[in-house]
DNA sequence: ATCAACATACCAAGTTCTTGGTATGATGTG
DNA sequence: CACATCATACCAAGAACTTGGTATGTTGAT
């Protein structure tokens, strides 16, 4: 039995403004049985037509072309509807963007300089459904969950896990009549609560202390 | 030289219930030079207290535990001004809670059945900074950095740009009035706006306005 | 047992928001 | 030009929120 019949060949477009970094990129897929490079672009112009021509399984991008941004590449993937994974091969210098990347849709973010096998590997591995992120990254992205601490420090009084509980159904947009149904108790023990929020936060509106809630990380 | 000269030697403790998973992991650390257990237990109340006594460099802990979570003795790190490095080591059943153990302050989360070798490293890892997350929970992560892609479908009107740039100030929790002095225009002008954007999100009040426009990624 | 903190509950006056109208000028497009 | 879209502006009635009170029962700590 051949390779050819038991294995998935994925169609791919290469955009990659550093001639070097391209070459390799280019001779990795090639030699590569379950890759088919249908297109190499070293600008935003000529990655983002050949994305809408060719409608390839992958694209694999870097951020910074000279005429644009590989996110606008990515962005349009969405926009057209179309079934490509999208893959990022940044610099070092491209990281204060990988959020941007991973919002317009982005399924992996490795480095250009990675070792080859790496990069099939994360190829491959995005195809199957995993999301291949390079260390740093990693943990660039669960900053982004973790409450900023100074939280507790800033709050001289923080808020009881009551408060909180009708805080968080005010940010979901409930009036005090719908929170004091849902929680089973009387509309004025629910504006008694608000009231001692908006103490607690020194603000005088529902917004304001959604507003500075979400400041210290409370919601 | 020796080892124990140049490398670091970690202190830990492990919290978790399934006893053969527990004796794995013990004699895992046991016979690692570069740790140091200092206690095991089965128990949230016996993980807890362990915790604040020996205050450790490493926490190891599963999520479900008979008398309560994992995610609460995570807490406690916070609570306590620990400085100790939490590691999730969870079942296939505890994948929901993965958000919840990271937003408690979690660094790393693996699968409590994965390969002794993997284990090890990915303590290692998250000591010199890394933070080791199965392929898995990796990809949940990602989604919740993407938009849900039906902002766009959903919305068959787009908000203008002046609409934005209320609803934003809407968001920072002026009142109408503040807003019209803001943009120097008629309090009236301001609540037309308001009840614009109300129509395009379906909503009615500006709590509603700012949940929804959340969810869209308006704001 | 006393005390503080918390969740609960009620009232009333005042403020702000919400909603359904109408209306005008500017701007851009077919 | 005609037309749609947008930003602007005004009014009024009713709904919801805000604020300053008072008050009770529970719970945990000293």
């Amino acid at each position: 039995m051949d390779d050819d019949e038991t294995q998935t060949v994925y169609t791919l477009i290469l955009v990659e403004d550093d001639v070097d970094v391209l070459k390799r990129l280019q001779s990795l897929i090639e030699t590569n049985r379950q890759f088919n490079l249908l297109h190499s672009a070293t600008t935003f112009e000529n990655g983002l037509s050949a994305l809408l021509e060719y409608r390839p399984d992958i694209l694999l991008t870097d951020l910074g072309l000279p005429d644009g941004s590989g996110i606008d590449i990515i962005k349009a993937i969405e926009k057209n509807h179309l079934d490509t994974q999208a893959m990022v091969i940044s610099g070092f210098q491209d990281e204060h963007n990988v959020f941007n990347a991973l919002e317009a849709g982005a399924k992996a973010y490795i480095h250009k300089h990675d070792e080859s096998q790496k990069i099939t590997d994360a190829i491959l591995s995005m195809m199957s459904g995993g999301a291949p992120i390079s260390p740093v990254i990693a943990r660039l992205m669960l900053q982004k969950f973790q409450r900023p601490q100074k939280a507790s420090v800033d709050l001289p009084e923080s808020l009881t896990e009551r408060q909180i509980k009708i805080l968080k159904l005010v940010s979901q947009g409930f009036s005090s009549k719908e929170i004091s149904e849902k929680l089973s108790i009387s509309y004025y023990t629910v504006t008694t609560h608000i009231k001692n929020i908006y103490t607690k936060l020194q603000v005088n509106s529902r917004t304001e202390a959604l507003h500075e809630a979400m400041k210290l990380g409370l919601i």
